[in-house]
RNA sequence: CGGGGCAUGGCUCAGUUUGGUAGAGCACCUGGCUUGGGACCAGGGGGUCGCAGGUUCGAAUCCUGCUGCUCCGACCA
């Protein structure tokens, strides 16, 4: 490819409306342009770069064993009604109508579909497992789409479905994506983890996140920094930390005016925050009132309070009047006094503690001396804090680190959920009717590219990673109005080409500042250029765009250096 | 959903307070000059100032409604 004929408009100035990093480069790369809130065109780059990416997603599907298909994009409205998410879904999904007015929806998955593709051919145990993917644009009708690639109304996915006759074929089927996952995410040249994350309404089964590591991530994961553990804020178990022992105080009332917040009564007390308990209030959607206690240096999970009720339950703040209606004073919880009845959940660790201090339910006192294990009565004991950097590790102990990640694959088990309501049954070796045992696998391809983007980037512009790379080599001749030096550039982009490398030549008549810019800017992994020292003294350059390494070379080895540059990248 | 901000040429923005024939830089076209990190000189093209109403002799500017974009906000008692 000529950077002539190349639809590639840079941009000098970063555009408003970009927030992150990924967004504004691919702005200004000229890979993407947007054709309303959360919809972007994906010029050459962007294009390039999504085949690479989407090339290696098939080679390990198809190794794997899955089978690609393409199933329709707008899908009616009858089977989304079937298993109860057409009214579920809400208003992220897009919804249409055609000229009968029949509805439909452009599909934010694939699960109805490819569910009620099967079941009435697939009739036989000795028909399975069977894996299907597909790679194609999927639809959300987001809240507040943002961040560009990263969260956008419309983007491309990859979705595998497996199919297995038990739970036992389901796990294995797991397994296997989950390796052809670490795989994929190697190959992209992408730093990653496998992440333990919750899955809770979807069901019961294992989920791994595959988090791309980057400062822009909006989830929060914990890792391991002696072991390999990992997983997202919101899953991370926590062991029980046990205090010191104490013999047992008297229960005792204190003042402390105006202290409401905890920090306040640590202050007002002189004690420290983990001889404290905190108090959390919720209310469900039934305006049932939630009371959650930690100790005083945690935060409460409220996914993991949420994931205590057999309901799935959505938890808001609640409110001052409902505080009160159960006997509680805002800003002086205690479970201790609470009208009976009451939801309380304690986390683990505050069950540990000796002669803490706690609300008094009442209006500027405290206790002091509180015991849990005599003090607390008709509580739920529980791990609902919040992992951070520092808590002991769950598999091995060691101390936890905590970073920012991108989700950018999922895998989970979905179990019998969705053969179930869409009667999707076989004959087992017994002649036995069973619903079929499924696992759903995703990848999200445009966002992987902008994760990739916001994991590799400079001051100068994007760094890319080899394998997804829109072109592996840039050539610039300084001045491609000199004969000489176009000459020898046009031969070595023949001779790369040859090789079966992926170069553009940069043949614009503009000055050499320019085409650095733009060079750097755009992210090629290896620029070699080509001056006045190639024409008269032999000797061409070679540039590591990540580390800016130069080496030079005479035109006759140049290629060969090329290729051998570029594998070790 | 609540609250702010913005909308002027392809991009970044000024002009709006105080109404009087629409500007700059970058980008684009032509010519010249220049060529190892976003040059320079000269000339030129391009905007019914988001949309719809209203006030006025006159509206980018004031008023009303709408649309789009953008940021913030659920909270540790």
């Amino acid at each position: 490819m000529r950077a002539t004929r190349l639809y590639a408009p840079t941009l000098r100035e970063t555009p408003a409306e970009a927030e992150v990093k990924s967004h504004q480069l691919m702005l200004r790369a000229g890979m993407i342009r947007k054709a309303a809130g959360g919809l972007y065109t994906y010029m050459p780059l962007a294009w390039r770069s999504l085949k690479k990416i989407m090339q290696i997603i098939r080679e390990e599907m198809d190794a794997a064993g899955g089978q690609e298909i393409a199933m329709p994009i707008v899908q009616p409205s009858e089977i989304w009604k079937e298993t109860g998410r057409w009214s579920v879904y809400g208003d992220e999904m897009f919804r249409v109508s055609d000229r009968h007015g029949r509805e439909f929806c452009l599909g934010p998955t694939h699960e109805e579909m490819v569910t009620t593709l099967i079941r009435d051919e697939v009739r036989s145990y000795k028909q399975l497992p069977l894996m299907l993917y597909q790679i194609q644009n999927k639809y959300r009708d987001e809240i507040r789409p943002r961040f560009g690639l990263m969260r956008g109304r419309e983007f491309i996915m990859k979705d595998l479905y497996s199919f297995d006759k038990d739970e036992e074929g389901m796990n294995e089927s797991y397994k296997i994506m989950y390796d052809a996952y670490t795989r994929i995410f190697s190959r992209m040249g992408l730093e990653f983890r496998p992440v333990e994350a919750d899955n809770g309404a979807i069901g019961g089964g294992h989920s791994h996140e595959f988090t791309v590591l980057a400062e822009a991530g909006e989830s929060n994961i914990a890792y391991c920094t002696k072991c390999d553990y990992a997983a997202s804020d919101e899953k991370a178990e926590l062991t029980v930390i046990k205090a010191t022992e104490e013999a047992m105080k008297e229960l005792d009332k204190v003042s402390t005016p105006d202290a409401h917040t905890i920090e306040l009564v640590a202050e007002c007390l002189h004690l420290p925050l983990d001889k404290t308990i905190k108090a959390v209030a919720f209310q469900d959607d039934k305006d049932e009132l939630i009371l959650a206690f930690v100790r005083g240096d945690h935060d409460v999970n409220d996914v993991k309070v949420v994931n205590l009720f057999e309901d799935s339950i959505e938890l808001h703040m609640a409110t001052d009047e409902s505080i009160i209606a159960a006997g509680g004073v805002p800003g002086f919880m205690s479970p201790i006094g609470l009208k009976e009845g009451t939801k309380v959940v304690v986390d683990a660790t505050v069950m540990e503690m000796f002669n803490a201090c706690a609300g008094a339910n009442e209006k500027d006192k405290h206790y002091i001396n509180v015991n849990p294990k005599r003090d607390f009565k008709d509580v739920i004991v529980a791990d609902i804090r919040m992992i951070k950097e520092g808590d002991a590790c769950p598999h091995c102990g060691a101390p936890v680190k905590m970073t920012r990640g991108i989700e950018a694959g999922q895998v989970f088990t979905l179990g019998t959920k969705y053969s179930q309501s869409l009667h999707a049954t076989f004959l087992d070796e017994n002649g036995k009717e069973k619903p079929l045992v499924m696992g759903c696998y995703g990848i999200g391809v445009s966002r992987t590219m902008a994760a990739a983007i916001e994991q590799n980037n400079d001051e100068n512009g994007i760094i890319w990673p080899k394998a997804i790379a829109p072109f592996e080599v840039v050539i610039v001749p300084i001045n491609a109005k000199n004969e000489d030096q176009l000459k020898i550039a046009e031969d070595i982009y023949e001779e790369l080409k040859a090789k079966g490398v992926d170069v553009l030549l940069d043949d614009r008549k503009d000055r050499a500042g320019v085409k650095f810019k733009d060079a750097d800017l755009i992210g090629y992994p290896l620029r070699i250029t080509v001056g006045p020292k190639s024409v008269e003294e032999d000797s061409i350059e070679l540039k590591i765009r990540r580390n800016g390494e130069m080496v030079n070379a005479t035109k006759a080895e140049v290629a060969a250096k090329a290729v051998e540059m570029l594998e070790n990248l």
